[in-house]
RNA sequence: GGGAGCAUAGCUCAGCUGGUUCAGAGCACCUGCCUUACAAGCAGGGGGUCACAGGUUCGAAUCCUGUUGCUCCCA
């Protein structure tokens, strides 16, 4: 059979990929094993694949895979989140383009609209996420609005209102101006923008007297109530109690003494405006001044700015600033470098601005639920790096309370309902609302429901108890089996969004936590560590990239620089180095298969003397799966997947490829025999079975090929071997020892310009120490070229040698040596063992480390001296020879 | 301004409760090889005062303090 030269990863990954869909592998129902559950922590629909999402999603893809193998029933649950804002934006856009207005087809027709749009686009990225081999359970693909989960959401809605969690208020709130709704504090990103500090005058009732006032603000001076500054600062304690006027305005407002105003900023007096500051607006609440609003929901200029009125609020500010110049009244501009919250989706500028919205009650929600700091400061739910834990905590204990109200059509719309008069209640049906309307305010004549909508993580928080209908169906037999799930795998950013919200649902809706671990993924940066986005362009697409370089390849890139919670500083040649691996595997398949294939014709001489070397080899190798599956099992406890991959990436390429092949290879002229092919096809498929979880496509084309296996038959489903871990010692210590003696062998031949194929014999001195074991000849001969071992017999006098443990291996220089450079080099290596030694003795001379340190400390230092007295002995004899001469 | 974390080979990182599993891995680099599975490869090799300064200890990359530089989160 023709094996192709390389693994054709483009056609070979769907092939498979449809082949595992087809068989229904990735279904999950309950039974009675130990389930491992993840839920997808929801791509946004309106999303295309980007780095983060593989990452993440290989993350996943390994953890299930991998439970799947264990004998778990293994369930990844996919899906897509609502992302109101984004979605709406992107919506709008798009009727925009078509000349259609949102106000003016009204909410039922835009949310056709929308829906139309989710159909379409919706599914995208989940289709991605086939291509990089994402092994989850596609039949329970959910979406965080369809009819259930938005029941759901709804019905938290009234419990918690009814709990007394969830309040509606005025506050001072995060307001989009481009999205046109309110965002909570998670949403804000702030970053550091280069303003201004624009210093205005403000003339006093005096003439010609005036206070100047810096801002960086100006365009918000029509809503000033106050100027204010610090009751101890002596410039302007004349000045409190009087007015001033604001530039531009015939408006007159008090000066205002308050500790908040600090003297040294600006020029210590701060123009008040408790509509556009949250600070101002504490300060105007303390001082029981009004607070007018000069900006409309769009960030426009409102009446109050008079000839300005209608101004954005950018073209605002430049104008306020230049009539205030020709007015003189702009007494100077500094550059000033000022922290601004922008929207996570729209990128606007964030507006404080103080509006009636909807909140949970945070304090209280904690106060009532404190596992949900608790369960991870003690570890019930594990954070992996555990250093997020402090994070966590941090931002708990400091928690304000949500704004869950958005002012967009697409989400869950807001189960309140308001009379004529403005009177609220609160109920899942505009029936029930009526009933409780009629309990507070009989004579209502019509309600009407509110017109907001619900945060998109309000429904997101559910998640892990939604998507198995925890509160469509109490108790059911999949919420029994399923919840609480065993990993989270995540993006540190979004700790608060949503890992800290889908613990504290977790407690209040189920009573217990809603996974086990959390695993927070680093940031996909590029090299210059700069994040990396669609906006700077510095991302690679990530279906090109499974185009060029295979799913496995770029799973194994993606994951070698990845340890949990560090960036990940993402660089093709990552993939590159991953494809090359799956390469190398691809051509140990085709050797054995070559051997298979051999064997199997049976037409030249076997090799009668391999069956000793084939059983030691084989031996070793079961040694090294065990004690590799071990490790493994450690590493995966610990979250340590890129240390476990690449414990397999050695495991394969040095151990299996570099030494188990080549020890197994027959001699030239000879066949390999049928043990020797079914050895080395267990073994492959052992490595198949370990390596599956990270490169799932190629292990199946080779687990497929190296036996004739039933249809319907899958690598996926195939379990792991059972690994006892107990490696056999002694045969890893013998070889440990051969590999060692054979390494320096060939390094000898190379400095010395030996050719490799010149048959040596090598004299070992030391086996009383250590016995010499003659089933390791035959491995000698095939990998060094040793064609003679001798244990008994005085080496020759010119020789190279070597230390082995505490053999001291000679072979044969005659001819090769230049004896005066070879004795050089023996002295040096004295002098250096002399003062070895001596550092050593130092240490055991010294009474208090032999009685402080523990007795096997003592006892290894010891045995140091001992080891390299030996050596220098053995050193010294050779010298002695040489200059007999 | 408040909090957290990091600094080890050219790069990315391991090094748990101080002592041969203590200076390691992968990549990169250097040298020699097209040895019929693989040049996407084989064999061999070089490379680090563990940021700096003190301290604790018989002993410090590891613990403590300070300094410098960087990152992240929150306000």
């Amino acid at each position: 059979m023709d094996i192709a030269k390389q693994f054709e990863s483009n056609q070979r990954e769907d092939y498979w990929y449809s082949y595992w869909l087809k068989n229904g592998f990735f279904k999950s129902t309950p039974d009675d094993r130990e389930s491992y559950t993840i839920v997808i922590p929801p791509p946004n629909v309106t999303g295309v694949l980007h780095m983060g999402h593989m990452l993440n999603n290989t993350i996943q893809d390994v953890l299930i895979r991998r439970a799947r193998m264990q004998s778990k029933n293994a369930c990844w649950v996919p899906g897509t989140d609502h992302a109101s804002i984004a979605t709406e934006a992107k919506v709008v856009a798009l009727l925009k383009e078509q000349g259609i207005k949102k106000n003016e087809i009204g909410r039922d027709e835009f949310l056709k609209h929308a829906w139309d749009w989710k159909e379409k686009y919706g599914g995208i990225i989940l289709e991605q996420l086939k291509k990089l081999g994402a092994s989850c359970d596609w039949d329970r693909t959910r979406f965080t609005m369809e009819p259930d989960l938005s029941q759901a959401v709804q019905e938290v809605f009234v419990q918690l209102h009814d709990q007394g969690l969830i309040y509606r208020g005025v506050r001072m709130v995060n307001w989009d101006p481009v999205g046109r709704t309110a965002l909570s504090d998670e949403e804000v990103i702030h970053k550091e923008v280069a303003g201004a500090l624009f210093h205005l005058k403000y003339e006093g009732e005096d003439p010609g007297t005036f206070l100047v006032v810096a801002t960086s603000r100006p365009e918000t001076i029509f809503a000033d109530v106050a100027v204010c500054v610090n009751p101890s600062d002596e410039r302007y304690t004349n000045w409190v109690g009087k007015k001033v006027r604001v530039p531009l305005t015939d408006l007159w407002v008090p000066v205002i003494a308050d500790d908040y105003v600090s003297a040294d900023f600006g020029t210590g007096c701060l123009k008040v405006t408790p509509a556009h500051d949250p600070n101002d607006y504490a300060l105007g609440q303390r001082h029981q001044l009004p607070a007018p609003d000069s900006l409309t929901e769009t960030g426009h200029l409102t009446d109050l700015a008079g000839q300005f009125a209608g101004l954005d609020r950018f073209e605002g500010r430049k104008a306020v600033v230049k009539a205030a110049d020709e007015s003189g009244l702009l007494v100077k501009t500094e550059e000033y470098l000022q922290q601004l919250g922008h929207s996570e989706r729209t990128q606007a500028v964030i507006e404080p601005r103080l509006s009636m919205q909807w909140f949970v009650d945070m304090k209280a929600f904690m106060q009532k639920y404190p596992q949900v700091l608790d369960a991870v400061m003690q570890d019930e739910i594990q954070f992996h790096p555990a250093k997020f834990k402090n994070t966590y905590r941090h931002w708990i204990e400091n928690i304000k309370d949500w704004c869950i109200s958005r002012q967009l059509w697409w989400g869950q719309r807001i189960p309140a309902w308001y009379d004529e008069q403005g009177n609220v209640v609160v109920a899942l049906t505009e029936s029930e609302a009526k009933i409780k309307m009629a309990s507070i305010h009989p004579g209502f004549k019509q309600i009407s429901q509110d017109e907001d909508v619900l945060d998109t993580w309000f429904s997101s928080w559910l998640w892990p108890i939604s998507v198995f209908d925890g509160f469509k169906t109490p108790g059911n037999p999949e919420i029994q089996y399923y919840y609480p799930t065993n990993d989270l795998v995540t993006a540190p950013e979004i700790m608060f969004f949503w890992v800290a919200r889908m613990i504290m649902a977790g407690y209040a809706f189920q009573g217990k936590a809603p996974f086990k671990n959390v695993y927070f993924t680093g940031i996909v940066r590029d090299e210059q560590r700069r994040k990396m986005s669609k906006s700077l362009g510095n991302s690679p697409d990530p279906l090109d990239l499974i185009r060029i370089h295979g799913a496995d390849g770029v799973r194994v890139g993606m994951l070698l620089s990845a340890p949990a919670g560090n960036d990940l500083l993402f660089n093709e040649n990552l993939c590159q180095q991953g494809k090359n691996f799956t390469h190398k595997l691809w051509n140990a398949y085709r050797l054995v298969m070559h051997w298979k294939a051999q064997a199997e014709e049976q037409t030249g001489t076997i090799d009668e003397s391999e069956q000793v070397r084939i059983r030691l080899t084989d031996r070793w190798m079961d040694a090294r799966i065990q004690d590799v599956a071990s490790k493994l099992n450690h590493q995966f406890e610990q979250f340590r997947i890129n240390e476990a991959l690449m414990t397999l990436y050695k495991l394969t390429w040095d151990d299996f490829c570099s030494w188990y092949l080549e020890m197994l290879k027959p001699q030239t002229g000879f066949n390999p025999s049928a043990a020797l092919v079914e050895a080395a096809t267990t073994r492959l498929e052992q490595l198949c079975t370990l390596l599956h979880p990270f490169i799932p496509f190629i292990t199946e084309e080779i687990w497929q090929g190296l036996r004739l296996r039933q249809s319907g038959q899958s690598l996926v489903t195939e379990q792991q071997p059972r690994f006892n871990g107990s490696a056999d010692p002694d045969v890893l210590l013998n070889m440990e020892l051969l590999f060692e003696v054979i390494t320096q062998v060939r390094a000898i031949r190379q400095q010395h310009g030996i050719g490799s194929k010149l048959p040596l014999t090598l004299y070992v001195s030391g086996t009383e120490q250590i016995q010499w074991n003659s089933e390791l000849e035959p491995l000698l001969f095939h990998l060094a070229f040793i064609e003679r071992v001798e244990t008994g017999q005085a080496p020759p006098r010119e020789v190279f040698s070597f230390q082995v443990k505490q053999w001291t291996c000679s072979i044969p220089a005659e001819g090769f040596i230049d004896t005066k450079a070879e004795m050089e080099r023996i002295e040096k290596e004295q002098e250096y063992l002399m003062g070895f030694i001596e550092s050593v003795r130092k240490k055991l001379s010294n009474e208090r480390f032999v009685a402080n340190a523990k007795p096997e400390v003592v006892a290894i230092e010891r045995q140091k001296e001992a080891d390299a007295q030996a050596k220098l002995e053995a050193l010294e004899k050779q010298l002695k020879d040489w200059r007999k001469e």
